[in-house]
DNA sequence: TATTGTTATACTCTATAACTATA
DNA sequence: TATAGTTATAGAGTATAACAATA
């Protein structure tokens, strides 16, 4: 009956109050909960959303995603090597050095999956915010995201975007 | 000069709208801003949050971290040992196994000013959210922190806590 | 030469299994 | 034996440096 016998009652929790350790704590627990979701198709959080992304913008470089994903090109290389491997991306004309991605047929049914695990999921998560409220939670996700990049101080070590995420 | 040459302006970001990509950015953002303000004490955020934790419950033990903070035992052991060894935390009386842990001066000391760098940063990412909205923000992450728990699917293998975050 | 893709690597965070110590 | 602490380790995720290829 697994009683855990020490559960002590007189915790104090001094990140009550504080926006950082909630949206770390939330973060966490949704992203999670999204693996998990995804696990029948074979396919983890990040690859997920590189097969959504080059799905949305058929044609674009690695350094395109790089860009537009925040993330380090070398870092991509092995999420596209899995996709390619398991015959869902396609390599297509060199333009210079750059590749152009796409999905191959198979990459798009996969996609249209993946999309409907990520739409149900966004509707699970969601479902306890009035539809008007979420779209005031984004704009504050965005106004946090924003301010933390122009933050005081150095900046030049930190890689999150410096640009505006949206206009 | 730096110019991006091949900047595309045709891209699509399909994740516009979506409250959990939303939540993912901003949250490194955050975190990535917190290392940066904490450099200075020479503790990443990891440190500095064990610091605050011990600091308002002084006496309680490994577990009772582990499950206030949803954290593995065996991933603070070395967290508590760099601050044991900088000289911040003593390991005090045993009760049974377990050992009570509590600052030295000095972790008082720089308790104090870990709380000044966290409050500071608390204010720096609110500061484009009104007071009332930073309340309402706070329970949306809950609600959806709990939701993103609760979800349909075998959680067995979700780490993340399967209590309530709060009364 | 500048940009892109790639390899190698390292560091952090996280998770599990196995061991020790104590009531 | 059950709980607590620890060790070792493995796997993501993310960072940098260096190299290859192409215009």
């Amino acid at each position: 009956m697994e009683t855990v016998q020490s559960a002590r009652s007189d915790i104090v929790d001094p990140f009550g109050d504080m926006i950082s350790y909630h949206l770390r704590r939330t973060s966490v627990a949704v992203l999670n909960s999204l693996a998990a979701e995804l696990q029948p198709l074979a396919l983890n959080p990040s690859e997920a959303t590189l097969l959504l992304w080059i799905g949305a913008n058929s044609g674009a470089t690695q350094s395109d995603i790089s860009r537009a994903l925040n993330a380090k090109a070398a870092n991509l290389v092995p999420l596209i090597n899995k996709l390619s491997l398991v015959g869902v991306l396609e390599r297509g004309p060199k333009k210079g050095r750059a590749i152009a991605l796409s999905l191959s047929p198979a990459g798009i049914a996969l996609h249209d999956r993946v999309k409907q695990v990520f739409d149900r999921h966004e509707r699970s998560i969601g479902r306890s915010i009035p539809q008007a409220k979420r779209r005031e939670l984004v704009d504050m996700l965005n106004a946090i995201c924003r301010d933390a990049c122009r933050f005081p101080q150095d900046l030049a070590a930190n890689s999150v975007d410096a640009e505006q995420p949206r206009s």
